[in-house]
RNA sequence: GGGCGAAUACCAGAGUGGCCAAAUGGGGCAGACUGUAAAUCUGCUGGUUUAUACCUUCGGUGGUUCGAAUCCAUCUUCGCCCA
């Protein structure tokens, strides 16, 4: 993996453009990616990820393929690419969100993870190393170390001591990742996570260990996960600070189109996030003006196009009336238009940022913007 | 012409003497959703800007009763059956 930055934002923003180059094709810069946990994008086909989201990359996760279909069939297969057909690049997180989304069934120790799966209830343990040996057989061009996410408003001693154990986990993990080889021939990067929770001094400490490990890219976690933004906003700043500029940052889990630019605006590259998707599966649309709840009475007889001038074939052919009565009526389509929309919306935002970056108007284009984004249609 | 049944909030539909402003669904409105156990969850939905409070409601009218959506009489409308 390599990533060469095009240009920088400059203006008191540390926003930049770039490409990272993998074996599975380029990345432009910032980007975000569509999250398809299971090795797909829920309610969204492949051809339309390339035609109408545009998609670059797009995110998997080892908890849910290590338990369903298991590691057999996708190293059967020969990877996740040869698995599900994807033939751009994947990145994988390791299971560490689990480690925070399903606390009540997991228990930490030094060793890993142990889960309870959710599907079946078996016990499983994850560590460090056996998460990239699980990485490995699934092929992403991008895996993720094992971390515990911790909570947005955990306590200092649980911040530092949850930061202690993610730092040993990370030796481990990076030590197993330089001892291993990828199996199918194209190379694979992992990217180290800072954690620290909402506490300065240890995001800062976190993110010094990270930078030292020379890593291909870096990734921030722990974030909008119950802090208020304005703390987010400020440990991406404390973080990045310190993270190597020649490097990919990888925001994880983030967030809003607001929270989007912001990030770029502080020097993220890459983002990803449920919400596009599940809030389109939930009736929420959002465009440049603003979000819309299409089951809302108001657009019944609204027989406009979705958005006239937006970035996907859908939101041209289908009207705000019919797309409203496709979610009264509980017609699946609705939720795959909705998906597509508003990954190309995201996808659309994150390529305007990359644009105004390189025009050298960012920070004004930005500031427009973000008012516009969180209005209610 | 005769017989039977039914009329409940926007819709459907429970409730058959007090715990009923009235279950439940739908619809409507509002909110949530951030490295996906989510096509999910929460709240409101007669009025009175707040309410364990008051007022107006269960086809119309008139009764019985301390008390009626619930019982009685009658009228109206609708449905089914017999002529």
């Amino acid at each position: 993996m390599n990533f060469k930055v095009q240009a920088e934002a400059g203006g008191g923003s540390a926003a930049r453009a770039g490409t990272i180059t993998t074996d599975h094709g380029e990345i432009l810069t910032p980007i975000f990616m569509p999250v398809g946990t299971q090795g797909a994008i829920k309610g969204v086909h492949f051809s339309e990820m390339r035609e109408q989201v545009k998609a670059q990359i797009m995110l998997s996760n080892t908890y849910h393929l290590y338990l369903r279909p298991g590691m057999d069939i996708i190293g059967r297969a020969g990877g996740l690419h040869r698995f599900n057909g994807w033939d751009r690049p994947i990145l994988t997180d390791s299971g560490g969100f689990q480690v925070f989304s399903l606390s009540e069934r997991r228990k930490l120790t030094d060793e890993g993870a142990w889960f309870r799966s959710h599907i079946d209830g078996s016990k499983h343990l994850f560590t460090p190393e056996n998460v990239v040996d699980t990485q490995r057989i699934i092929g992403s061009d991008i895996m993720m170390a094992l971390d515990e996410c911790t909570p947005g408003d955990a306590d200092f001693d649980y911040a530092r001591r949850s930061l202690s154990l993610t730092r040993r986990w990370l030796d481990r993990g990076w030590k197993h990742f330089c001892e291993t080889e990828p199996h199918y021939g194209h190379s694979q990067a992992f990217f180290p996570i800072v954690q620290g929770c909402t506490y300065p001094e240890l995001r800062r400490e976190a993110a010094r260990h990270v930078a030292d490990l020379g890593a291909e890219g870096n990734a921030i976690g722990g974030l909008a996960v119950g802090e208020p933004t304005e703390v987010m906003y400020e440990m991406i700043e404390v973080v990045n600070d310190i993270l190597p500029k020649d490097r990919p940052r990888y925001l994880m889990g983030v967030g809003t189109p607001a929270n989007i630019l912001e990030a770029i605006d502080r020097g993220v590259d890459m983002m990803d996030c449920v919400m596009p998707t599940r809030n389109a599966r939930n009736g929420m649309l959002f465009t440049p003006y603003g979000t819309m709840n299409m089951r809302n009475r108001k657009w019944a007889d609204d027989f406009s196009p979705l958005q006239p001038d937006g970035a996907a074939e859908v939101d041209r052919i289908y009207s705000k009336a019919f797309v409203r009565h496709l979610f009264i009526a509980e017609e699946l389509l609705a939720m795959q238009i909705a998906s597509i929309h508003n990954l190309a919306f995201y996808l659309w935002l994150v390529g305007e940022a990359r644009r105004h970056i390189l025009a050298g108007d960012f920070p004004e284009w930005k500031r427009n913007m973000i008012p516009q984004l969180s209005r209610r249609l």
